[in-house]
RNA sequence: GGAGGGGUGGCAGAGCGGUUGAAUGCACCGGUCUUGAAAACCGGCAUACCUUCGCGGGUAUCGAGGGUUCGAAUCCCUCCCCCUCCGCCA
């Protein structure tokens, strides 16, 4: 969420911002000003008092002790509406503060400067493109037959054992998997990302802190008996790690890799887009956290991309990048890139990492602070995440782009020494 | 799951109904002393919010929430977490 007091300095910016992020009424600052005002009117009356009835009692106190009961009765009689009006005035105080963090909680991030104004994904730009889209003198497969033919991935008795979008991995397709995480993560490693296994259950407090909550629940697997959620990605673990934290400067930026397991409930999900490996309830993926000092999120932003794409060109996978528009980047982003793979057998791009920017936005939900070295207030910090990468759409986009003319699959090189093998098939 | 013990500032640890945001020690920061350092001594050292042009003033916070009371870190209730023992178990 957003700072009350940049909502009181900048109410224009913020207007502006739930504008061009289409996520309603820009009437809401105006309600949250109003709001707050009264808020705060509240606030100072409920004080006053309280401050009127704190010296009452330290009299009373003072009183009793030195034996004059009487007087002290008589004070205590003398305050005895003190406590209703106590009680009104903090009543009246704490449902304005209620009122306006939720309201709060309803302000998306403003987007960056450089983002581009746009309404739909159609507006998002493609920065960037790497690789040549392979020529094939057959007929390329998409990846669910080739699947099928090697035996690489069982859908049908996924669907069977939990349902649709719960595949098994067997054999060599387990062992791609597998072996490109494991890449993943070492290639994490060498670029200073300190490795985490978090859990794969949070709690609600968590799931608020990077914004699933409210409004997004659909979004994940509820076990409601003990108020857990599957974690839809690393991203809520791994960034909830230090909420309600106050961090060194000197400590940093903090860089984490994560692999997990992801869980989406993806409602109302159907069609060919689902097809395969291209959507699914469960899947792996390698997630990339950073915390760093304000004045050098963008420029981390960047890094992370480059470690993202970095992956992409070892293996070869033509890929472009594109960045995000105002009306398709989502509500706690500051600035998005999203890097697509191209997907021969299927003829398409393939989303495979979203890498964001959420500068203070998400650190001010989790109360995730730094304390300067130069001595001072704590100030809220800067996080950013990708995905280095997401593993079915990877798998897919290996299948179909190594794919031979005999209907075997070649393993890219630079992958070998993970897999231990370098071909599936014929 | 059962029984018991406990959660206090960066850490350790007092306080167990009144003037306590909280003794003391350690850590940390500044100063005195010293050629320099150590030691010793002196001082400082939580967070959030409201208010003020500012100095400052105020409110809240002793795991969380609620209650009793003129007054709660201290008493009561609920929940969470940690430790010990028992049970179960990869």
């Amino acid at each position: 969420m957003l700072d009350i007091q940049f909502i009181r300095d900048n109410p224009s910016l913020v207007k502006d911002a739930i504008q061009k992020k289409q996520t309603g009424s820009s009437d809401l600052v105006d309600t949250i000003l109003e709001l707050d005002t009264s808020w705060r009117k509240a606030v100072t009356a409920h004080q006053e008092l309280k401050t009127d009835s704190n010296a009452a009692a330290k009299q009373i106190g003072f009183l009793m002790k030195s034996g004059q009961q009487e007087t002290a009765q008589a004070l205590i009689q003398q305050n005895a509406d003190m406590k209703t009006r106590l009680a009104t005035l903090e009543d009246e105080s704490r449902t304005l503060q209620v009122e306006l963090e939720n309201l709060l909680l309803e302000v998306p991030n403003v987007p960056h400067a450089s983002v581009p104004l746009g309404r739909t994904e159609e507006d998002n730009e493609v920065v960037y493109e790497w690789g040549e889209k392979p020529v094939f003198n057959f007929t390329p497969l998409p990846h669910w037959e080739l699947i099928e033919e090697h035996g690489l991935v069982d859908f049908d008795r996924g669907a069977k054992v939990s349902g649709a979008g719960f595949p098994f991995y067997r054999g060599l397709g387990a062992r791609l998997q597998r072996s490109l995480i494991q890449f993943f993560l070492d290639s994490a490693a060498r670029r200073d990302y300190t490795e985490i296994q978090p859990p794969l259950v949070i709690n609600e407090d968590s799931a608020r802190g990077t914004g699933q909550l409210p409004d997004k629940e659909d979004l994940m697997y509820e076990a409601k008996r003990d108020g857990l959620y599957l974690i839809p990605t690393a991203e809520v673990p791994v960034t909830n790690l230090h909420r309600d934290e106050i961090i060194a400067e000197e400590e940093l930026p903090i860089r984490y890799c994560a692999y997990t397991p992801c869980f989406r409930r993806e409602a109302g999900s159907h069609g060919k887009t689902v097809r395969g490996l291209n959507r699914l309830h469960q899947f792996d993926k390698v997630e990339l956290v950073q915390f760093v000092h304000p004045d050098a999120s963008y420029e981390a932003l960047e890094s992370l991309r480059e470690d993202a794409e970095a992956l992409l060109v070892a293996l070869g996978l033509p890929y472009r990048r594109l960045l995000m528009s105002t009306g398709d980047m989502g509500f706690t982003q500051a600035k998005k890139y999203d890097l697509e793979v191209w997907s021969p057998g299927q003829q398409q791009w393939l989303e495979v990492s979203s890498i964001s920017n959420f500068e203070s936005f998400q650190a001010r939900r989790m109360n995730i602070r730094y304390r300067p070295a130069a001595g001072g207030k704590p100030v809220v910090l800067h996080t950013l995440n990708g995905s280095g990468l997401a593993l079915p759409r990877i798998v897919a986009a290996l299948l179909e782009h190594y794919q031979q003319a005999d209907g075997s699959i070649s393993i890219p090189q630079a992958l070998q020494p993970w897999t231990g093998f370098q071909t599936i098939g014929p």
